[in-house]
DNA sequence: ACACTTTATTGACCTGGATCAATGTGTGAA
DNA sequence: TTCACACATTGATCCAGGTCAATAAAGTGT
């Protein structure tokens, strides 16, 4: 989510303000795709007082892993993240990625310890939501333990579609519908649809697919080929949407 | 979960009481389980009034599907439960198995609409919660509110573990990470850890860990071979659970 | 007890994608 | 600008697990 690849009103201001550490949720250009939305301006404001925006992350800084205590929940603020679940013998799987507006860390709330880590992938900030203040809150404003449980379930909306592509899909059809993932995440976000840039590496895309990273990288070759997208390092365009859309399964 | 395999006292009145739909939560035997656990006692009674108990599922019903209107999260009453999620051109994958004490449906609050088909593996009840009133009363609960989400986050962490198993593990790794989790859920029953009934088909098991069944029937001999269980038909007798763990991954 | 259907096992063979290996392409530090 | 190192591509080969095929059990209804 590189300032260079803006092309709508949604984002503009965000550089300016990046600094702004206590900008205030209500002047915040993630509004519309963030926590508060919905919530009456008093409320808003209320919630407003506890959230922290915390200074930056650079690329492959760890925001939490399963040793720190939790007591927060995240939400991206800028850049982007990764999350990673480690077997016993250090084997890694790839379970998510999030953007600016999304929500990390939901899985800790059952046994109250990060199951995961989080990593930035690229120069990032996120919002801080101390849990047990949350809890207080949304206890009060209905409409804020709504979003709560709706962000939550969002999430298993997510991976159970992710189980469905491990679990289902053939290589092609997984990177396809990861790639419509992306496009659809990058529009809701006010960027173009068929022109972005990942932020991930190839062995992280590979890695959350199942698959290996030679794999990846032949596939995009065949992609080309096929002239439905182009790739360039970690720009991506999609020539048709459509065509794509067909092969993801 | 057959009443031939009760072990322990926990669930001695289930068969007796099993045809009294209105039975009070704070008489059920799932008490320490279900989503009551925690509540005030003239909550709890409250919580009671909105519950219905329903009249049983057949083997192979359908609780729910992606065509049914969401208005309700069900708890495992008796018996057990699958969900599949389709892909466009029909293909399934099994997401989840769910035992008593256990939501289905909770993928449905955002978007409000099943994302799964959810089908009775055996004869099994459940309880019907009204996700529109369970809301109301959880604003006022602030308990319920804290279960609820614990409930959504304890699933979250379980696909996670799920989409480590589809994308990192041998197949090997795969079915005894099942097993365990399988043994792990009846000793928590009040059953036994080591010898308990799998309620789902080899089929099952395949599609849920990303396996041919032939696959799975291979592995099941394997193990048997190398004496750590022994398995005929449904019935498991698990003969070195250590050992088991070491090779899960 | 019977036929009939569904589910599970076992063997033979095949293939999609992994692994191994070599080379090419950034990219950031000094 | 150059070095150094991480990341990406491409080709050759291999294998874990899938597919196909043939029985064998285990349910299920009559």
């Amino acid at each position: 989510m590189t300032q260079a690849r803006m092309i709508t009103p949604l984002f503009v201001d965000l550089a300016k303000v990046e600094h702004h550490h206590q900008l205030a949720c209500q002047s915040c250009a993630l509004y519309r795709l963030c926590l508060p939305l919905g919530l009456h301006r008093d409320d808003l404001s209320k919630l407003d007082q506890i959230i922290k925006r915390s200074a930056g992350y650079k690329r492959h800084q760890i925001l939490f892993e399963p040793s720190s205590s939790f007591k927060t929940i995240y939400i991206v603020r800028s850049g982007s993240f990764k999350t990673t679940i480690s077997a016993a013998d250090g084997r890694e799987q790839v379970t998510s990625f999030y953007f600016p507006g999304e929500f990390i860390g939901m899985d800790a709330i059952y046994q109250q310890r990060y199951l995961s880590t989080a990593r930035a992938l690229e120069a990032s900030s996120v919002c801080e939501l101390p849990y047990e203040r949350l809890q207080d809150f949304s206890s009060k404003i209905p409409e804020l333990q709504n979003q709560l449980m709706t962000r939550l379930s969002k999430e298993l909306s997510s991976d159970k579609n992710l189980l469905l592509s491990l679990g289902k899909k053939t290589a092609q059809e997984k990177l396809i519908s990861f790639l419509l993932s992306m496009s659809q995440r990058f529009s809701e976000r006010g960027y173009s649809a068929t022109s972005f840039q990942l932020t991930m590496s190839r062995g992280d895309i590979a890695n959350h697919l199942g698959l290996a990273i030679e794999t990846v990288s032949r596939l995009f070759t065949q992609l080309q080929e096929q002239q439905l997208l182009t790739i360039q390092g970690k720009e991506v365009a999609i020539l048709d949407l459509s065509a794509l859309k067909q092969r993801c399964g």
